[in-house]
DNA sequence: CTCATTGCAAATGATTTGCAAGAAA
DNA sequence: TTTCTTGCAAATCATTTGCAATGAG
């Protein structure tokens, strides 16, 4: 999987390099569903490239991000998660070990995303997030 | 303004004890409308507690947040804002200067909560938050 | 008395950054 | 070439934590 050229024209930064780990690393991130953090895409990306550095993961995920082309779905200062799925959907994460999910069905909403009359912020997005205790750690409880 | 009883028995923690700074903290943040940092209250509780530690904020915050009494607004890596504020609403966050305020209505919204059908969450709660430009960055940029 | 809390300072830990060498374009 | 990227290691920095002393109940 490569980022393609339509896709590189949309680019909000200056066009850049299409290197084997950047590649790698959006290849990697797309076949997992279970929205790893850059560590765990760290080991998985090794396997390939067994001389990348946990920087690069970190310095091409940003990248990614920036660009639009992946999520960074980060909640306080646990580690960040990131997701190769850019179709809107919305996350559920674990209250009690930190495993994030997809919603299987977007819930029914409307946002009306208008400015606030006492401060003129402009809009830009809004988010929806879920806290709730997964499969897993509802028996632990 | 002191933690009144009625509060205190809904606590989840252990019954705790009511120091002149856990006191002070939340009687200061209360009459803040700015939504400020950990460093930005201590900055302000100092004036009246000469004495009290960094730490000791962080930690009483951490222990009000804990038990409902204050919310805690986190966004990535970013400081983490507090708000005095239990009644619910939603914030904006600028992107440029990291500047959180409260919306001024409350956008009309449905959420449909339920658990997903593939992974059987037990959602707990849900939160919408804004991205933004405040009216003194978009004159900046 | 007890033990939660404090002040202080040191530790944490995910993420970022500086730098010289390497490699896309 | 040019300059974006990489690997490595050290630096960041908001927040947390260990510990002995204090003080609330």
């Amino acid at each position: 999987m490569i980022i393609n050229t339509d896709k590189r024209e949309h680019l909000t930064d200056k066009l850049k390099r299409n290197t084997p780990q950047r590649q790698t690393i959006l290849a990697e991130l797309r076949k997992l569903s279970s929205h790893p953090t850059a560590a765990e895409l760290y080991q998985v990306v090794r396997e390939r490239l067994p001389k990348i550095s946990l920087g690069t993961v970190y310095r091409n995920l940003e990248f990614l991000n920036k660009n639009n082309i992946i999520q960074k779905l980060e909640r306080g200062r646990s580690k960040a998660r990131y997701d190769g799925n850019m179709a809107s959907h919305y996350h559920v994460r674990c209250m009690h070990c930190g495993q994030l999910d997809d919603m299987c069905e977007s819930p029914a909403y409307t946002v009306a995303a208008t400015p606030c009359s006492l401060n003129s912020y402009k809009i830009i997005s809004h988010r929806i997030e879920f806290d709730g205790i997964c499969p897993r750690c509802q028996g632990t409880s």
